[in-house]
DNA sequence: TGCAAAATAGCACGGTCGTACTATTTTGCA
DNA sequence: TGCAAAATAGTACGACCGTGCTATTTTGCA
């Protein structure tokens, strides 16, 4: 089971229109990439530090350029668009969440547990962000009325983890942890907003004491949506 | 009683160092100033437009001259810097959400009363601000780590404004409409993140019935910290 | 009604941006 | 070890940015 479980529609491949097509392609299958990969994923990691703190938008290739001592064009031509450097920067984004927030959460037993367990995880992770700043945050609102490429594939991040979310919350009221009446709807959006609200005040705001009325939240969540019958431990 | 009850410091007088400063000063106090003022809040009603839709970071001052049909010297001249006009903007705009949602609550009886106005006002807000953007949020985004005056203009702005709303919310405390454990800031945090989910999953996500959840959300939130003998009136 | 001052326009500068296009270097298999 | 292909650099272009400086127009009181 993976985190999008179906629809991360892979980027067509960028720059390449084939040079060339009449060319050798004798190089075709056998995968002579070593060097080339290498230092592009060095690019998306510097791409993904300068992301998370200035924004998507505020990514420059130039700027670029300078962190990994290369030239313009030469970190351009591993990307063919600004736009397809952005999207990789999303989907290592999304790839590094997924193994820091969701996986670990699959060894805990379903039900409130492991609602509790991502939950846990995700602010260990915002705990972070707290100073290096979240691109699915940021990204939201520089792509809120912007359409394109990048948009989607951020939105489709984004709703591919809250569905994820959403899921472990149903399989814990499907295990019977959560009351007959809990709207799985409503409190996974509550969650969200207690995510939210932390980056907010804390990020922004440097509000103290913030990551304690997230927890707070959690656990008034958790008293008012858990069954009778579920006792909650308290960790 | 103000929203800011204090500390909005009056931002120092834009691209004057005064003109050749010996020069005659017999216009000094009596207000000359009328056609100018009079574009000047033209300028920046279209600038908050515009911000609010593509951020306070997105305005330029070329596409305002557009949009305002003037030349770009022209939109200069009344602010001096770029800076100066995102200030404006930011006080145009807190200005507003003070007249919309902070006032209108004062009529209504202090306690929780007064809080559920609070929160109904925003809403009403925030449901016109999925489609056109909301300042606070964007600006919070763009700005949470790059310090300088605009940074502080806003979360000067914000910071009261959640004061206010916190204060409305002691006060629902000490008229016994809470419990005696109720945590004013704990509470206030959660409203909070209500509206945060809400903007982030109804304009990014789009996801339909974010409106009913956020107000479901707060239903809830009342329920929790109200006191018992406090009899919860459905709207 | 004239006239200073205020408001607006015109123009130019240096800077950064993304991205073509071409040249050079480096890589890794035959 | 040579040689094609891959990777990287060099350079230039057009667009837009904020803002300084100087002209021109408009305003509103004496």
């Amino acid at each position: 089971m993976s985190l999008a479980s179906s629809n991360v529609k892979p980027v067509p491949k960028l720059h390449a229109v084939a040079p060339a097509v009449g060319a050798a392609l004798r190089s075709q299958a056998g995968r002579a990439l070593q060097k080339g990969q290498q230092t592009k994923l060095a690019i998306v990691e510097a791409a993904l530090g300068l992301s998370t703190q200035i924004g998507l938008e505020g990514l420059s290739i130039g700027v670029l350029a300078e962190v990994t001592h290369m030239s313009k064009s030469g970190v351009f031509a591993h990307f063919g668009s600004r736009e397809e450097l952005q999207i990789s920067v999303i989907r290592e984004y999304f790839h590094r969440f997924e193994q820091e927030v969701f996986y670990p959460a699959l060894s805990v037993p379903r039900g409130l547990p492991r609602v509790q367990a991502l939950f846990a995880n995700w602010m260990k992770r915002v705990a972070v962000e707290i100073q290096s700043g979240c691109i699915f945050i940021s990204g939201a609102v520089e792509f809120d009325d912007r359409p394109g490429p990048v948009r989607d594939a951020l939105a489709n991040s984004v709703q591919t983890w809250l569905t994820a979310l959403f899921r472990a919350v149903v399989l814990a009221k499907e295990t019977g942890h959560l009351r007959a009446d809990a709207d799985e709807q409503q409190m996974s959006f509550e969650i969200h907003g207690l995510i939210l609200a932390l980056h907010y005040e804390a990020r922004f705001l440097k509000n103290p004491g913030s990551i304690g009325r997230a927890n707070q939240g959690f656990e008034n969540i958790v008293t008012r949506y858990a069954a009778p019958s579920f006792t909650v431990t308290p960790e």
